[in-house]
DNA sequence: GGCCTGACTTTAG
DNA sequence: GCTAAAGCCAGGC
């Protein structure tokens, strides 16, 4: 999929496109809202993006844990115990953590690679 | 069809 | 270095 997973994707509605995204992050990487709004059409949607993760209405299938805000910091986390499980979660799969952020040096997730 | 909300990002003070 | 404000976008009512 060294292209841009095709224009199959481009008839899905913003929100179905970041689901795509997030599910392909692998474990033990990250990814910023930004970046998946970039990704999935809108660079300045990132606002958006929080919002769908927000409803996740894909919970189970769509690691939205893994998203994290530009520098790194975690935000609102719906889940059990909020950002601090979700913190937890990211430090289970191998993220780097400095402090209460991520280490976007080599947690940082690059769709290149 | 229009207004409000929100897990963001960036620039300025 | 930290805090505050403005801007942009998609979804829901």
């Amino acid at each position: 999929m060294t292209n841009q997973q095709s224009k199959a994707k481009m008839s899905r509605i913003f929100s179905q496109k970041v689901y795509e995204l997030l599910r392909t992050v692998p474990k033990g990487k990250v990814v910023t809202y930004g970046q998946l709004a970039k990704m999935a059409g809108n660079a300045k949607a990132a606002r958006a993006v929080g919002m769908i993760m927000a409803k996740n209405p894909n919970a189970p299938v769509v690691p939205c844990h893994r998203v994290i805000a530009s520098d790194g910091s975690l935000h609102g986390y719906s889940g059990e115990g909020g950002v601090s499980t979700k913190k937890k979660m990211l430090l289970s799969e191998g993220v780097v953590f400095i402090g209460d952020k991520v280490d976007l040096s080599q947690s940082v997730w690059n769709p290149s690679r």
